[in-house]
DNA sequence: TTGAAAGTTTAGTGTAGTCTAATGTTGACG
DNA sequence: CGTCAACATTAGACTACACTAAACTTTCAA
């Protein structure tokens, strides 16, 4: 039984993983993942991800719809879900084990996640008392290839103080969508809420780390699906 | 201050890092590593080797001599011991810190080595206690780029009554590597020969303190490398 | 409804690495 | 001392990945 990870995933390069990591995080509530976004996000120019995208659908690991984007198939998100569940473990252990501090973990683990076997993962998933939760409090991906899925919360629901990262945007209306990323309101990014006036009122938000202030009215917080961030000594730093 | 291995090595491909690595071990006394030997220990076809000594040269890592071979420049002898240093402590590490066993940890940091940074490799090393041996008790370059060479005789070549301390195990071979460790023939033992049979017959070691016999044949004692212990005293034990 | 901006894909090039097949060089031995 | 086997190199092709420039779609707004 039991596809195992290692069977579901023969060889990929680190290029491909990186990849198929960025396409999960992109594409994570079922929609798809953006040719410019990947491009973006790995920063290289966008031809470079079309040429990816065309092998990577070759290989059977994401499905791709021309001018619209892609997204992962079964096999793929497995083989993200993989990286996912090394990188997090990574810097689990990187920073318990080894006194690496919060802030220069990401880049070490972002460098071994393609290097590590899946025994060496598990033994330091067993030294670590096999965690369920990075710091970030982002859960770990099993080695089976589960992973717990957030609870979100509606931003017009929370209470003040309370330290959020922004997953999802409940709408499809193009103007809004757009409204949101220009006030940095994407999927991902943290914030804290800092005021609320009454009556349904307006929410006032503090992104995390800069602090800036940003205020929507209630019909718009209604849209923002938060996790709540459980609050580390380690701060926010990136993912 | 002063140069750092770091500084003499902005950035090398896992390739060029294990070609460096190869022609350190084959031009060990300071010969010639030979085209076709290196082919062979990285499992490659010689002409890979040719296009790949050509890169080398141009960048200054190596010098080549037409149809002789190829030795390290200074700066490539750095980059090579760096990756020494790397695979040695994180054989070390694997096998301290997360219970592998010395037959498997040879492929793990095969791949890790090219992966990790130098902070992490020396936050290892500081977690072991700066150990001056891996292992297999093969010395461990330090930071700086410094490496004991040690005076090794091979057990078929000594006199039987010779006073030894096992430092090294000459070969990669699991099932060998297996093999001497049920023997208790692990490096750090001190033996001495207690009779060799003529005609490159087998020799029969004798193990300190406990006096228990181990035979082996010429083929075998050759891969075992010895330093001779002039007096008996402590500090051999552990490691 | 149309046209321009934004985003995506294609076309063509470059680099690092691999390979096989063919050619060149060296050195050992008859 | 010449020949031939062993070894090394060149030649040429292939893959994966990147890039720029150009062409093609889609979307949005006047």
């Amino acid at each position: 039984m039991h596809a195992t990870l290692r069977d579901a995933n023969p060889e990929l390069t680190p290029s491909v993983e990186d990849y198929l990591k960025v396409i999960y995080h992109l594409s994570n509530q079922g929609g798809f993942a953006a040719t410019s976004d990947i491009a973006a996000m790995l920063d290289v120019a966008p031809p470079s991800v079309s040429g990816m995208v065309k092998r990577l659908s070759e290989t059977g690991l994401i499905e791709h719809v021309p001018y619209r984007g892609v997204q992962l198939t079964a096999q793929g998100r497995r083989a993200a879900l993989r990286m996912i569940r090394r990188h997090r473990l990574l810097e689990l252990y990187l920073t318990q084990q080894l006194g690496y501090d919060w802030g220069s973990v990401h880049a070490e683990a972002e460098r071994l996640e393609h290097a590590v076997s899946d025994e060496l993962i598990d033994r330091m998933a067993r030294a670590l008392g096999d965690p369920q939760y990075d710091p970030h409090g982002d859960p770990i991906p099993t080695a089976a290839g589960e992973i717990e899925e957030a609870e979100l919360v509606s931003l017009a629901d929370v209470s003040v103080g309370t330290k959020l990262e922004l997953r999802q945007v409940g709408t499809q209306d193009p103007a809004r969508l757009r409204y949101f990323a220009e006030q940095g309101l994407t999927p991902g990014v943290l914030l804290t809420i800092t005021d609320r006036q009454p009556f349904n009122g307006p929410t006032t938000i503090g992104l995390v780390p800069s602090g800036d202030p940003r205020v929507v009215g209630r019909e718009l917080a209604l849209l923002l699906w938060c996790r709540e961030v459980p609050i580390t000594d380690h701060g926010y730093a990136s993912r």
